[in-house]
DNA sequence: GACATTGTCGCAGAGTATGATACAATAGCC
DNA sequence: GGCTATTGTATCATACTCTGCGACAATGTC
């Protein structure tokens, strides 16, 4: 359900975060669901259960997660805003996204590539919605 | 034409990395063109002249540009390549947009928004080939 | 040849990531 | 009610990376 890498440059931690994040937005993980123990989630990585706890940590403290000793961590990602985000925020997330696609654009992708990527990419995620 | 946050947790010089790879890819900096030397640009950014440098020097190990000591740095991008990318890039190039994408989903970004984000900066990054 | 310009190298301090270990809170069972 | 297992949390140590300061080396200009 998740991979990471240990030789890529980014911390494994963050590695979680983005992929969890990734399963959250996909639709799946759903709200209520519980996640594995820090323990278990570690030893199948093949970390240290701390890695695993701070990105439990990071996701709980931006509202997606809810953790409680001897009970676990749940999905309480509430995907659904009432209004977009903010205009500093789109900023951002479109700099991300140029990011990524100006990347791609420098590994030689075409623009039809690009496109179906893209495409893709936003039908895998939105299907759930 | 660059810039960089000091706030940010991505380190400075894979910023500039980044913002650089941005240009070449959109064609704003093109084969030839000169890049400010790297204490100008230390300077103008606020930075250490290594960090500069070691961003320059990470791009000319991926051969975008060309460094020499008294001379300057150059851009030597050839962006057009004969083949596409490799599966395995082409799987790295797709998780960083999905990624960008998920962050644009849980932020609270309609499917529309994303699909127009993404056109816009395909349109703009593709604009002069 | 002297000087300015430009990239490069070595080192040090600060901060971060990861891991080993111990602790605290909850659930389940008798 | 008490014992044990389960689960998240906190503390500390080690290794690594980022950033910056200073010095060096190569090229261009006069």
């Amino acid at each position: 359900m998740l991979t990471i890498s240990l030789a890529s440059p980014v911390p494994i931690h963050d590695q979680l975060v983005a992929g969890l994040r990734g399963l959250i937005a996909a639709g799946q993980l759903a709200e209520g669901d519980e996640l594995p123990p820090v323990r278990q989630l570690a030893a199948d990585l093949g970390i240290n259960l701390n890695t695993v706890a701070r990105a439990y940590r990071e996701l709980t403290d931006a509202g997606l997660l809810a953790s409680a000793r001897g009970r676990g961590t749940i999905v309480i990602a509430t995907v659904e805003r009432a209004s977009g985000p903010k205009a500093e925020e789109r900023k951002r997330i479109e700099a991300s996204i140029a990011a990524a696609l100006g990347d791609a654009k420098l590994a030689g992708l075409t623009r039809e590539a690009a496109e179906s990527m893209a495409a893709r990419q936003i039908e895998r995620l939105w299907k759930h919605v």
